[in-house]
DNA sequence: ACAGCACGTATCGGTCTGCGATATATATCG
DNA sequence: CGATATATATCGCAGACCGATACGTGCTGT
């Protein structure tokens, strides 16, 4: 699963969101890192929703535009957890070879 | 950067490895959960060479099959610490998203 | 002796995914 | 009345992963 895809899972742990909120949300909670393509959304959610990860709500009409909302299903809360912990759990073990390095030795040259 | 770029870049972090050793390293650092496949390796090898990351470091013959090690560069350890963090981050918001939702009323059905 | 398997490097093509561009439509602001 | 923000949706390109394939050597079992 991509970043891109985790995201969009994410941000529907916490509520029933559409298409635009999707896109604001995983740009806050990537802190400002990843902003979301309509192009990305879409394709992730039809995938996401053909693995019954997330499901259609309703959909609403606010000020004059079409709100389109999308729920996170109880398989999707499960691998949204499943992913998360996958991707904790290698974030750490590379964060730990990296410190675990000993100083190398200078391969010498100008500091010499 | 993908799961399989990440765990390469990991699995060199601690020394030079060559080919056959990344794929077992990576194996091991993912709990045996991703297989790196040789045609996945060699893309990704050619991919962080090509930014500077990883570069090659020597050939070794070993029991007369040829070794052909990379070295992890320092612009690729500090690439390697950014997205560990990042993937730290990500994952740590996501779970926390996942706790922080209330027990969600029943939507009702066979339990009433 | 020889077959089969593990080790080891390398390439190719298919497929999935992300993204930029594009299209359509309405509300708001200047 | 035009520009900008909100909002949904599709298309084609390019990048990345992977399965298949190819080639060659050493070890092991029969």
């Amino acid at each position: 699963m991509s970043e891109q895809t985790f995201l969009v899972l994410t941000a529907l742990a916490d509520q029933p969101m559409h298409g635009y909120g999707i896109v604001s949300a995983a740009e806050e909670l990537s802190g400002g890192r990843v902003r979301l393509r309509v192009g990305t959304l879409y394709g992730a959610l039809d995938r996401l929703t053909a693995d019954g990860l997330v499901e259609p709500d309703r959909d609403e009409v606010h000020q004059g535009r079409l709100r389109r909302y999308y729920r996170i299903t109880d398989a999707g809360l499960s691998e949204l957890v499943a992913e998360g912990s996958r991707r904790e759990a290698t974030a750490r073990v590379a964060l730990d070879r990296v410190r675990a390095r000993r100083p190398r030795p200078d391969p010498g040259g100008s500091t010499a």
